[in-house]
DNA sequence: CCACTTACTTCCATTTTGCAAGTGACTAGA
DNA sequence: TCTAGTCACTTGCAAAATGGAAGTAAGTGG
């Protein structure tokens, strides 16, 4: 990362377009599951790399770094030795609970099979 | 559309998380932009192209098809000679309305600068 | 006939993904 | 001390996806 990177939270943006502008942080297969993940309370390297969608390693690290970069996910240590490091949503993150919640509602709709918002819960527990 | 095609809506999901499922349909760069346009009254191909992002006219055909194949939006011919198509969201597609606005939302209040929903209707009647 | 339009498709270099394997720092047990 | 194991990543590489440009098919209008 270059100082001219850090000025701007965020590169050049395709548009002024709301949409498109999250799109740029979020727009992929596996970001927003990070993000699931972080909201319901996983939090080490280890946790994001065990849920259900396996996601690979290499992805994971680079989808940590990005939203550390902008400025959605905070990486900080939790235990000196050895050195390992948790993530916690920022609020600028933790905002992004309503967009889950509607992305959830919309696949309760219209796809079957698919876990409630209870189901979620009690698997978390489990 | 056969019988075949219509009893798997989707290929195998990666988990039955709601959230994952969606992302299988709409988690990348375009596709939710393509929604977008289209709930915003743009439905010709060559009025979806010409959207500030610049969307490849390869992208926008895959996408287009992939979003007729998962039931989000209808291809109907609107002209005969010479023979036209216009993309119309089904009421699957046009369900996630509210994704939309819970993203607008999110970046209204995080991202600087990003049209806010009268912005964005008013640029439409240009 | 020629230019022009719409709705795409094809080509191809570059980029991103996804899987496996490896690394570094450390701990706990024989 | 040697060995195994854990966590948090990184590296290598083949395969897939993207993006830019150019091409094509089917028409219209002059």
């Amino acid at each position: 990362m270059s100082n001219n990177d850090e000025n701007k939270g965020e590169a050049c943006h395709r548009s002024r377009c709301p949409v498109s502008c999250l799109l740029e942080l979020i727009g992929d297969k596996w970001t927003l599951l990070v993000v699931r993940d972080l909201l319901f309370d996983k939090h080490t390297f280890k946790e994001l790399q065990s849920s259900p969608e396996k996601i690979p390693t290499n992805i994971l690290a680079d989808r940590l770094k990005r939203l550390e970069h902008s400025g959605l996910v905070r990486r900080e240590q939790y235990q000196e030795r050895p050195k390992r490091y948790a993530y916690h949503l920022t609020e600028k993150g933790q905002d992004l609970n309503p967009v889950m919640e509607s992305m959830i509602l919309w696949s309760n709709k219209h796809i079957p099979e698919t876990y409630k918002l209870e189901d979620i819960l009690n698997l978390g527990s489990e």
